[in-house]
This record gives structure tokens, sequence and C-alpha cells, in this order.
DNA sequence: CTACGGTCGATGACATGTCAACCACACTGT
DNA sequence: ACAGTGTGGTTGACATGTCATCGACCGTAG
């Protein structure tokens, strides 16, 4: 650990600028969300997610590997949103240890109803502040940092931990 | 709430991009703290902001608006790293009511020993994989999204919770 | 001084997330 | 068929974060 390379004026501003940004935007959001629509940031992504599919439906684990949750978490999540009636659980056909994580009809009234609203904060809050350029690089750059990050994850592992060294 | 205006194609990628990168960094600069310091990412920026004054010491109210934590939050989290050594109370002579939140010698050199590895990380997973118009670009308008958002918050709340309608 | 409304921080109850087993089932090789 | 090994998901214990409330103290007005 010879001599770290700092981070300088620039680069110093630029990730703390990132993580306020982040830590506000968060709390906007998720204080928007939860007074309009009743739903916590997780759940609107959990329905927004299964919304996306043609009938509503993924297997936990297909649900938990595309928001980069553990099993585990999900599944305490969804008996949550089970309980409250957002989504409901099936047995899986092809694999008799499978779940299969169904979107209820309220579910969908529900991200359905808050859509709209969260869309148009990630807009007034993020998008429409960014100029055509800034937009551009974000895509670039943040797509690039989660190749990079992606990469270098073990291929399955529930602990959302990669096991290398 | 009239046609709602979606994201477009290249909004949509980028804030999507921006939640994946997110959550990525999160887990991989969590994991780095956590194995090589012991520390999490919330100990390492109370530490950080602490060891940042000349006498390692701040407020609890003015550590808690620095890290746009809930004093409810902090006193949690402070009562954990307390125990654990890595800072300490003491009462405020100016105020009967305050608390004075002191980096300790052990706190100090957890934060010390931990730095130059976590700048590392923010380095490698982030700040070097961006091109120099990006890093402006990220500059610029992360405090721009700051500047508005950190406006429509309320004076002082506890509940970290704007008080606009 | 005393009353009063506000702030500081701690606390307990509860919601959420993590971690380490665990069981049931799938897959492979024999 | 049937071990042995691995995966999918659940669970309980625990760590962390939120929310409402409280006691102590501050400031100001009478």
């Amino acid at each position: 650990m010879d001599a770290p390379r700092w981070l300088d004026g620039r680069e110093d501003r630029a990730w703390r600028g990132y993580r306020r940004m982040r830590r506000l935007l968060d709390l906007e959001l998720a204080r928007d969300l939860a007074r309009d629509a009743g739903l916590s940031e997780p759940d609107y992504d959990v329905l927004s997610d299964l919304s996306e599919t043609p009938d509503g439906r993924l297997r936990l684990s297909e649900l938990a590997d595309r928001m980069l949750w553990s099993r585990s978490r999900l599944s305490h999540h969804l008996a949550r949103m089970r309980q409250r009636g957002l989504v409901d659980r099936e047995e899986c056909a092809t694999d008799g240890r499978g779940t299969v994580v169904v979107l209820t009809a309220q579910g969908r009234r529900a991200i359905e109803a808050a859509a709209p609203g969260h869309v148009a904060a990630v807009r007034r809050h993020l998008i429409d502040l960014l100029e055509p350029d800034e937009l551009a690089a974000l895509e670039r750059f943040t797509h690039r940092v989660v190749d990079r990050l992606a990469a270098g994850r073990a291929p399955r592992d529930d602990t959302d931990a990669p096991t290398d060294g």
C-alpha cells in the first residue's frame, strides 16, 4: 500500500457529488413514492420488473438476478408484498424446487398507478436537468462501469458476493 | 396525470445504467471495505467526516446534517461504533443538550488504514474508468441536481423529509 | 424567576436487509 | 435404482434503518 493516489480536486468533487446526489435523490423519490402510491422503492422495482414480462410471472431466482438481490432478501420481501396482496406465489411446473412470482391484479393496478408519478419525479429531479451531452455521458459510462463490475462477479452465488479473492 | 412523458430510449438506458451501477458499485465497495478493513460503508463515512475536522470532533447534529442522516439513525449507529471503540461521546460545553462525537485513536487508525484501499477501489471501479469529459460532466450535473434537491428541502427537519407539499 | 414553545439527542417498537443453516428436489455417474 | 453433489428457496437470528415519542435543556416573553 505505497503512496496511495488520492482523488484530485475534480475527481473528489465528482465523487462527493455523486454520493450526495444519490442520497438526496433516494430520499426524494422514496418520499414521493410512499406519499403518492404507498410503495417503497424496492416494492416499485419488484412490481416494475414483473410488469415488464409478458405474463407478469418470473422465477424467483430470475427476478433476484435481474434486481441484483440475494434470493434471501427477495424471499423475505415477497412474503411481505404477498401479505399486502401485491404479488402471489405459484409452484414451478418444470422444477419442483422452484417458485414462480406472480403479479396480482392489485399489484398491476398499483404499479400502473404509481408509474406516471414516479417517472415524472425521475424527470423532474434528474433526467430533465441533464444537458444532452451529459445524458449521453451518463449512459456511456454507467454501462462501461456496470460491464466491468459484472465481469468481476462470480457467475452464480446466492450471497451477492463474488468468490474471487 | 395526463399522458405521462415516459423515458425515451436514451433516457431509459441512462436511468437503468445509473441504478445498476449504483447497486453493483455499492456491493463491491462494501465488500472490499468489510474484507480489508472490517468497516461498513456507513462506518467509513462517519469516520471519514470526523477525520476531516481539525480535532476529530463534531456535534452530533452537525455530523447528521453533513451526512444527510436523521439524528436518530446517527445516534443508533454511533452507539454501535462506540461499543467497538471507534468513536466516543462527550458532553457539549456550550449546550447542555448537545453531544460531541469524538474520533478515538483506534477510530483514526481504522480510517487511516482503510482509506488507501477504499480510494483505490473507487478509482478502480469508477473514477479511472471515466474519460476526462465524462468526469467533468459527472461533477457538473451531480452538483446541479444536488443544488435543486437541497433547495427543495426544509431548512431543519429531523425526519429527513421536507415539509413542503 | 417562570412559563412556554422549540431543539437536541436517546430510546423502543417496528420494518427491512444480511448471513448462515436447512430441506427438498435436480442432476450426474455408476 | 441410488448415492453424492449442487441448486432453489425458506427460515431464524441478528444487524441496520425508520418512525414516533420522550426527557432534558435552550431561548424568549412576561
